[in-house]
RNA sequence: GCGCCCAUAGCUCAGCUGGAUAGAGCAUCGGACUUCUAAUCCGACGGUCGGAGGUUCGAAUCCUCCUGGGCGUGCCA
């Protein structure tokens, strides 16, 4: 069920019949202009395409339009008589019956009323992409999370998906661990117990480089810092000495100072605290002194790898699955899966051609012993191969998308990467559609930074990012801590044994990051506060799992079952007897339109406000329609109706967003 | 230097691509449980939508300029 489209097939159809008909260059465009009412007084919808048309029209005005447009709709099958207010506003109020017609029709329907689309197109997906060897950190919580919340939403519209994990499996991290292995590692142990022991010579050699790095780095930010103060200083001073506006413009200057003091101050701290982590360990401070030029050895061992050189290609074969079990395992937490896994070291064999097909129609030049791309539009250009030959990232994707273009030969590809490589993407559709490597839409679905409390990009103490799993553990005992408090278990019967709890924590602690990250636009940074993420009220996943595991308890209590209610309805009806109940059923049959705003601009926070409404409107309902004590059967078959598909549509709903619903909690 | 993004209530954020009186959630204050889980519901308080112009019936939304922040920027991904 879609209202808009309905209503707009209707407008479509009375503004040919209109006397002004012929002076609409697009007529479609102005039926099309429907919207939900801003205001429940004014009904449900609103047509806004009247005041456009009468500045259009000569020797008419919109309520003019509106009156005759009015006078040309067939609406009576679904809408009261449209009202004109205000400079033209055309407002639409759906009728009970249609309403309570299409709601019957909803509870016997398995897809929650949402008809799939008319043309569906293939839409290739891709998402997540983690470097394997590289534990996975919160970084990678936006791309995996809101990829595939699309591929899922985009899916049960009636597309066809296809997601693919582009694995970074072919870069600098296999160098790192290749080196690890050559030098500390013990053949025997990796044998026997691979994962942890690859991710333990990763964060060895990590941290020796990052030792190295940060002894180069102290003196650069120490000057950095000097430099500031003295800016700073001086700033202060002059904003002292300034009087009225001219003083409260300097005062900020000399606090954007202080800021970015204290930001550099802050590189340093992590930079010491890097150092000295190393120092304090007898063993990693002998290593660092025997491994000096480390930074240079791991890109080595990197280029010897592209060489295939053989020792090398043994032991990547030998890691790469072990590292791929290891991102598997998050995977299989957060209830991710994909279509295809086509890393990097995929396309490898086919950079050369790439390069050689990009020479040859003369796009692609040398430049100070590069190969580069040229473009009008970019100052730099896009560098397919390096002076030393070796390849990059931006062939690599060239390769992908000729690759995915015969193969899948997609209507649409979706890159669900961060907004900081957004450049990177625009040359990239730049060069595809100079050379028509394919033919479908290509979107960069951009996502912002997720930040600390202190509105910087999330790291811990030392500087490192932090780990994923860490943070998906932090959530589930935070949800432990708040779900799972006796006082209010006390209320189940029968208790909650410790499985139950566990799952239940497990559900509500991953949902909770989910969700918080869903909730936000996409495209701009947010705060991560874990606290206010598994918070009991408020607009978070708990409220919404709370909201599934109340209809459920209210079946429950009424001994009824979901066949049992539909065999009510089918034999009764549905009938509003109080605008609760009205208001409820009305937000349940604009699923639809919820998803559809999700694929329009690719936002899923659409969906979550949708989850959110609709829990609301259901705790509005709830609190006064109650289903046991109903005055008659019948009002009670429509409260259980709305209860049933309640249910229904926020446990949908939530497996879209990929969290998971508990049956009481 | 150049390019991209951002600035909305005390805090965290929406605002459906130009519509009616700019909305939620936290926080604060005040109401409502003999009833299916009060993790709820109902009120109150809170705004120069960073600033200045412009476009028009109508601007948080589009254009220009300014201020302040973030990110990117020729051989990482």
């Amino acid at each position: 069920m879609h209202f808009p489209s309905l209503f707009t097939g209707r407008f479509s159809d009375a503004l040919s019949r209109c006397s002004f008909a012929s002076q609409l260059d697009d007529p479609d465009r102005y039926a099309a202009m429907i919207r939900p009412a801003g205001n429940p007084k004014f009904g449900d919808y609103q047509a806004n395409c009247a005041m456009p048309i009468g500045k259009l029209v000569a020797d008419s005005n919109p309520r003019q339009v509106a009156a005759e447009l009015i006078e040309q709709l067939q609406l009576d099958d679904i809408c009261e008589t449209p009202e004109i207010a205000g400079p033209g506003f055309i407002n639409l109020k759906l009728k009970d019956s249609f309403l309570q017609d299409r709601l019957a029709e909803m509870l016997a329907d398995d897809r929650c009323g949402v008809t799939p689309v008319a043309s569906p197109k293939k839409i290739l997906i891709d998402y997540s992409s983690p470097n394997v060897a590289k534990p996975m950190h919160v970084g990678h919580i936006r791309t995996t999370v809101i990829g595939n919340c699309l591929a899922k939403t985009l899916q049960f519209l009636g597309h066809e998906v296809i997601t693919d994990n582009h694995l970074g499996d072919w870069g600098t991290q296999f160098g790192i661990i290749i080196y690890g292995y050559k030098h500390f590692g013990d053949p025997e142990v990796v044998r026997q117990d691979p994962v942890p022991e690859l991710a333990k010579l990763y964060r060895i050699v990590h941290q020796l480089m990052g030792y190295h790095k940060a002894i180069k780095n102290v003196p650069k930010y120490e000057a950095e810092i000097a430099r500031l103060e003295d800016l700073h200083a001086a700033a202060q001073q002059e904003a002292e000495g300034a009087e009225g506006k001219e003083a409260k413009k300097k005062r900020k200057a000399a606090e954007s100072l202080a800021k970015k003091v204290a930001s550099a101050r802050a590189n340093l701290e992590s930079a010491r605290a890097t150092i000295a982590a190393t120092d304090a360990d007898p063993v990693m401070k002998q290593r660092a002194e025997a491994h000096a030029d480390i930074g240079k050895a791991v890109l080595d061992e990197t280029s010897k790898l592209h060489a295939d050189d053989p020792e090398n290609i043994a032991l990547w074969e030998q890691f790469l699955p072990h590292c791929k079990d290891e991102i598997n395992r998050i995977y299989s937490r957060l209830n991710v899966t994909f279509d295809h896994t086509l890393g990097e070291s995929f396309y490898h064999p086919m950079l050369g051609e790439i390069v050689d097909d990009l020479k040859q129609r003369g796009l692609a030049s040398e430049s100070d012993g590069a190969i580069c791309v040229f473009l009008d539009q970019f100052d730099a250009p896009m560098i397919i191969q390096k002076s030393d030959g070796a390849y990059l990232y931006a062939t690599t994707d060239l390769a992908t998308l000729r690759y995915r273009q015969e193969t899948f030969n997609p209507d649409e590809v979706l890159y669900v990467v961060d907004a900081r490589q957004s450049e990177h993407f625009e040359k990239l559709f730049a060069v595809a559609e100079a050379t028509k490597l394919i033919d479908a839409k290509l979107v960069h679905v951009s996502f912002g930074t997720v930040l600390g409390e202190d509105g910087r990009p999330m790291k811990t103490r030392s500087g490192t990012l932090i780990g994923l799993e860490s943070l998906l553990d932090d959530a589930v005992e935070a949800a432990y801590q708040v779900v799972c408090n006796p006082d209010r278990l006390v209320k189940l019967n029968p208790p909650m044994d410790d499985q139950e709890k566990r799952l239940v924590s497990e559900r509500v602690g991953i949902g909770a990051i989910k969700y918080a990250d869903l909730s936000h636009d996409r495209t701009s940074d947010y705060k991560f506060n874990l606290s206010k993420m598994v918070a009991l009220s408020g607009n978070t996943s708990t409220y919404a799992q709370y909201s599934f595991a109340r209809t459920t308890s209210i079946l429950r209590r009424n001994e009824v079952t979901e066949a049992d209610v539909v065999e009510r309805i089918q034999a009764a009806g549905i009938t509003f007897t109080h605008a609760a109940e009205r208001a409820l059923g009305l937000q349940l049959l604009q699923f639809q339109e919820a998803l559809q705003n999700v694929y329009e601009d690719y936002r899923p926070n659409h969906l979550v406000d949708y989850v959110y409404s609709t829990a609301e409107a259901f705790s509005k309902f709830n609190d006064q329609c109650h289903v046991l004590n109903a005055e008659t059967d019948a009002i009670q078959s429509t409260r259980l109706a709305l209860v049933v598909l309640t249910g229904r549509v926020i446990k949908q709903a939530l497996e879209l967003l990929g969290i998971e619903v508990v049956e009481r909690m």
